[in-house]
DNA sequence: GATGAATGAGCATTCATTCAT
DNA sequence: AATGAATGAATGCTCATTCAT
């Protein structure tokens, strides 16, 4: 008896990329049984296997497919703003945003880091220094235009960036503060954190 | 052939403690395994358990204590400073510190707290709530004061406590800034992310 | 996109078959996936099953139809020979001919017949049984004719023919020896071992 | 509760090694599984690995082990003899008794050279080698003092290796010929073969 | 005749934990 | 306090086979 109901093809592979991705954020990727997410997306162990090609591959996709996706929408994000204050507060605010809506993502991307292996490892890393990169350029333009204080251009960029990150550990919706308020009042924060 | 080298007494508790310590920053709590850590230590795996309970008591214990330690070291540390900026400084000088010397027990602190039991977990959380408050109270004082400019004092000292703790997933001794000049540098970006 | 090249009619079951022989004779039956085969082949798994009933059905037939054209080449081979020295030439020279150049057959025909289901074992090793018997025959004529030293012509047949198998173990073209030196070579020996 | 009555220490490797030799005989390698093995011997599955490292170790140790014994065995049974004719005389009637007594460990060594890992196959064939290596020296010698025909010494030695071992395939005690009587037959057709 | 997705049973191996010695 | 052997459950993965398309 093959094919249950409304398991085929694509589906089953976003099912599975969609269940995975909670289940990891939830108990962590090496906590995370592939019995459990064969039950989430409704189907026996072994079928997972005609959509992925081991464990490992499914959290180096995942995390791939974040750090591009996360990539291109900050470049979109940055594309309308010029000057080093205004392209700070566009990425202060995006980043803020996108971390909150995408939480699972994010934080599975920082705390899973090391369960990738030593050929997935530096594909995930390159692709975070890059987007890091785009904020240490806003800074350091901005040092060279005289806008900014900035020590150490890389120090202070990760100061921000875990500023802005932490959101995601502890933000709830429906809390104290809309999402909008936090991204405001830390894109306040990033701004003075390097004002002159 | 009872006993192998170094493995006598109180001494072994230790060198569970501190092999533990490493195995879970290293692979985290679920993937480090009582042979690893036993192989560490150069016992038996059985023999761990004349000193530990259960694997998930070695990852309490490990919490727990770390906590409290830091709980009183700042405490210390704040001691003898008075007024909100000064007091500001210190916690900031002192967290950087703190996370940079003892980086493995922060940073299981943060990534394990899921890999606690029911029970285990608020007692752990309330400790960190603990520590949290102090830097509460200090923007509290601060606003009151009218020396800071602090929306929300809860969610700007998340803000601050996580540009101060990102330090722990990327210095390296040695770099091109010393653990001292990185306090200096964060230790200025908190207090201007308040300035009025 | 159903049909790659080299896969239409008849063909793929040539093709399943070969491949399978070859598999089987590399890494043993049970050892040998129908994952492989379909990939050797180049179709899919399930596709196979248009071609076999199932992979026991596929060794079945392997050695079925090896043992058929076995018998139909030896009685060829004796066909025109008569006198138990003659005849007796004649099968050893044939056994060892056919077994260097058919020696994936012959080998899994040995070595898989453990493999086979209660009710194939039988039909194979019967098959098995009339090769022998031929031989066991000519040593018997011979034994009557008092040209043959044959203490017991079954055990007698027995040692010969692994004496004659034995080649197919062991023997690589283009080594030491030509085919037709060995087959004349082992001849000679196996005539020797009966002699008065 | 741990450890079940009758079976502690070395005595469950011995269980585990009789077993194992019994049913990769019986199955082959492949085809058994640790399971059974586990429930042969009384134990769990997991508890065979208080005393094997692999299922590929254990296979690599019992074909080790049933090499070197033979090998110091064969050099037990020719101490005494000297003459080429005797020395060849006393190689077969050994091999054929020994091939008959330990039939199991005699197969495997034969069937399952292939599921050796590159590792350990060469270890075993050489082993092998320095067996066969004895023969041939017989041959050699027995051909330069003029009283062995013998056109090549390796090629002529695989085919009475072939002769001698076959038995282990056919041989059932409480047959129509007793094991001395085939040690009796073979060695005869042995000695016969290699007649000037 | 081929495909791709499914099943369910099975595999070798690892694990935390227990306990007689 | 340490060992070594046991347990029983779990893990990631593979397998032959089925079948709607």
């Amino acid at each position: 008896m093959a094919r249950t109901a409304g398991s085929h093809g694509p589906k089953t592979l976003e099912a599975i990329n969609r269940a995975g991705l909670r289940l990891i954020y939830e108990h962590g990727f090496e906590a995370m049984s592939l019995r459990q997410l064969a039950a989430e997306v409704g189907i026996q162990v072994g079928s997972l296997y005609n959509h992925i090609r081991t464990k490992q591959d499914l959290l180096f996709g995942l995390l791939q497919s974040h750090m591009e996706t996360l990539l291109a929408a900050l470049d979109q994000a940055l594309a309308g703003e010029s000057g080093p204050e205004r392209r700070l507060a566009a990425f202060a605010a995006f980043h803020v945003d996108y971390h909150i809506v995408r939480k699972e993502e994010v934080f599975i991307c920082y705390s899973e880091l090391r369960s990738l292996t030593p050929e997935q490892y530096p594909v995930i890393v390159d692709l975070r220094r890059h987007y890091e990169r785009r904020l240490i350029d806003i800074l350091e333009d901005g040092a060279r235009a005289g806008c900014f204080a900035v020590a150490d251009a890389a120090v202070t960029a990760y100061g921000i960036l875990a500023l802005l990150t932490g959101v995601c550990t502890w933000f709830r919706p429906g809390g104290r503060m809309s999402a909008a308020d936090v991204a405001a009042l830390y894109t306040d924060m990033a701004l003075k954190s390097v004002k002159i």
